[in-house]
DNA sequence: TAAGGTCTTGATAACGCTGTCATTTGCAGT
DNA sequence: ACTGCAAATGACAGCGTTATCAAGACCTTA
């Protein structure tokens, strides 16, 4: 671990180290022509081995250039949960006055290349705080890096809140259980779940909430009907296609995610399995996908809008001094019933 | 019009007006304490006279806060059209070292609201350049407010592509008119179409490329088989529902997005109307829905990502002044064809 | 009226970089 | 070795704010 303060080198520093004027360094790192190639060298090595990152405020305002591109654009009917994510934070940003940078990171890159990332991000744009959104929320290296640079830094769902960030979650687990509730209080006893993305603490969360239920009504666990799924529409077709190909078949279904839960209603249409009169099909999120499935996903709704603003409006609380202490909201998952859930076929309905 | 120039106010402009000292008109836009009423009244006047917008650059200079806050994710399995071109604007924005920046316009706001906040967006962050997604793109509020700022813009399916501009954009023509083949050769004659927001050029666009199609069979415009649509879900599966309890039913529904098809085909499973057998349905995009219905749909590929990408190059090289004209692209749309799309049950084919 | 505060206000120095323009260096060509 | 020109480098002045700190204005109280 380094010393908490940010020794930001500047293009002075540099320019000692490579024995040139900060002109020439400024030159080299504008990739401008007229530097022999040694001296160029010498500079790139010493800017290397400080670490300098030119500072995007001077840039500016010497060069009347910001390097910012903006996209405007209007609110799509189709959102995700990232868009309503990014439309919290949005509205508290444009409340507070401040800007929303955006940066995705690649899924498929390892921790290493995360944390590169996030520091890079921090570097260029030297915002005043990050947002992570999960799973960054829980990357070590994302974390790290964000700490090592001293920006305050806010998570969403993150597994352990910790007093150093703000932080917003769902109660996955009440949420969870309230849908199983919801099925058993349908009838139904042999309930299969598809687990999320594992990097997620809500899977783990939600599979709790689940099997809480199930205990509460002294079912059994069945770890037969517990089938692993990554969150995602194509994982969710192939869970559910395994538990409905079944020797015991499930009455219902819960995914962790409407849009795994997609998938299986996708999976009962394949093997002509009718929802809900063969199978009931439940979802979390209340997400777009959840009205667009037919039948209507029953879910539990996440107020994702809500939750990215507040957390937003805390962060943005710290950065000013008005907040003191690292602030954790937990926010209510409400059932929305529709259509995917009913009761089982009499001859499934036990008991 | 007013002069191009943009004369930007300063703080000492301010302070002059004002009979201030520039550290007075600091405290002012500041909000901070101990500033008399009276002096800040006469400040606030001078700044709102002069149009002043304190530069973000030299605030991020000064006093070490950029009023940015950063969100970082990880790419969702869920993308939505917006979030798909996101991704292209940003990998092009990578690669050329510029830092993105967004801003959400709210759909409901008038055209005069819509400028402002591409004024207040252009202001606050002082970007080098402007993309603006469709249907902003032949806004002639945003785009006029952007030209006055003398801010180099690009557009995403612009209706009219203008020289001071590059542009990107779908064959939408081409893409429907090919998509109606498809439909006519599995031997449907009765098309039905849904328009999509007539704000959008593409949806035009589409409805043409539907109209040569059918007149290129002789097969005479039936305008009851139109109906209109605004991009999103529900309105497709109103319109769904209208067409599917008609007279005369059409054996083919081509909707013009796939959101819009999706709700097509929701409306189809209302009036248990089989998919594809008793009716075939075709969206445009390709968007992720599209592999999410129940039959999965025959659509056309938009190519979102690569669009953006392109779109964000030729911008950046306009602004480095390597382009020197404003560059128009066109991308083809292919087919892709799944289980929404079959021949229609023998009785309906006639001829 | 004077002393002792507390508000208000202003002068001026940063902030870290790029632009301008002058100066130095390197290298042909003689 | 010398001239001349182009390439390479540097000195220094901004860029438009905020921060610091001192000074002035205005009250209160004795």
């Amino acid at each position: 671990m380094t010393l908490m303060k940010s020794n930001k080198a500047k293009i002075t520093d540099v320019a000692a180290r490579a024995g040139v004027s900060i002109k020439t360094v400024s030159r080299v790192m504008n990739r401008e022509a007229n530097v022999r190639p040694a001296t160029r060298e010498r500079v790139r090595q010493a800017a290397t081995a400080l670490g300098y990152k030119p500072n995007p405020a001077a840039r500016g305002l010497a060069g009347r250039r910001t390097f910012g591109i903006g996209l405007l654009y209007e609110n799509p009917h189709e959102y995700s949960y990232t868009q309503r994510t990014l439309e919290g934070v949005f509205a508290s940003c444009e409340q507070a006055g401040y800007t929303l940078l955006l940066r995705p990171c690649k899924d498929g890159a390892g921790e290493v290349s995360r944390a590169q990332a996030a520091r890079d991000f921090v570097d260029q744009t030297r915002v005043d705080g990050v947002i992570l959104a999960a799973p960054l929320s829980d990357d070590g290296g994302v974390l790290g890096a964000l700490r090592a640079s001293g920006t305050p830094t806010a998570r969403i769902a993150p597994g352990a809140p910790d007093d150093s960030c703000c932080s917003v979650r769902a109660n996955d687990r009440d949420g969870a259980r309230a849908l199983t509730d919801h099925l058993l209080e349908l009838g139904h006893r042999r309930i299969a779940f598809v687990t999320g993305d594992p990097r997620h603490d809500a899977s783990a969360q939600r599979l709790a909430g689940y099997r809480l239920g199930l205990q509460a009504r002294g079912i059994a666990p069945d770890e037969a009907l517990v089938a692993q799924g990554m969150f995602d529409f194509e994982s969710g077709r192939r869970a559910g296609r395994a538990l409905l190909t079944l020797p015991q078949r499930p009455t219902a279904v819960f995914a962790s995610n409407d849009e795994m839960a997609a998938g299986v209603v996708a999976a009962a249409h394949d093997l002509a399995l009718a929802v809900p009169a063969a199978v009931s099909v439940a979802g979390f999120d209340d997400s777009p996908i959840a009205s667009r499935t037919w039948p209507a996903l029953s879910t539990a709704r996440q107020p994702v809008f809500e939750m990215a603003a507040a957390l937003t409006r805390d962060l943005i609380g710290q950065l000013t001094g008005e907040a003191q202490a690292a602030r954790h909201r937990v926010f209510d998952c409400p059932l929305v019933l529709r259509a995917s859930s009913a009761a089982p076929a009499p001859r499934n309905a036990e008991r």
